[in-house]
DNA sequence: AAATAATGTAAAATAAACTTGACATTCTAA
DNA sequence: TTAGAATGTCAAGTTTATTTTACATTATTT
């Protein structure tokens, strides 16, 4: 799966930190995400989708 | 979180083992999903709103 | 150039998603 | 009214997401 992560923070000039406590996660979760080590959780998605006000699938790109 | 699982699979006409096979997961997974007892992971909630073609956020219902 | 901020990464631990197998209950049809 | 289908559930195990701690590298300021 890729992701538009790291674009959209920039968009919005948040550091990995910054973004992490917006979301209550660790800054590690962030950047393993954003390095694709893995997937967020729906929670996780839902809550980066809502602080970016776009959709899940804009901003997560699974492909079959 | 809520989620709309059992209306969408009634009206679409499947059962529990029609629905986990079309997403690639077991019957358990899916009884388990319905009744609430875990979220499911990105891919699954994705591959499930493509199925029932509407958006994630239509089926899973996140609140606060 | 030196200090500080931001990012990358790794190991160990915990939590959550998911599997398989098995069995019990409920629903539906013959 | 019994058989088969669908659903509910449980235990044990595997995999994946996430945390904490810690340190190394890369950018940005001063």
């Amino acid at each position: 799966m890729k992701n538009k992560l790291k674009v959209l923070r920039a968009e919005h000039d948040y550091t990995q930190d910054q973004l992490a406590k917006a979301v209550e996660v660790s800054r590690q979760t962030i950047n393993a995400i954003e390095k694709g080590k893995f997937d967020p959780s729906l929670v996780l998605a839902i809550k980066l989708a809502r602080l970016f006000e776009t959709d899940i699938e804009t901003i997560f790109i699974y492909e079959k």
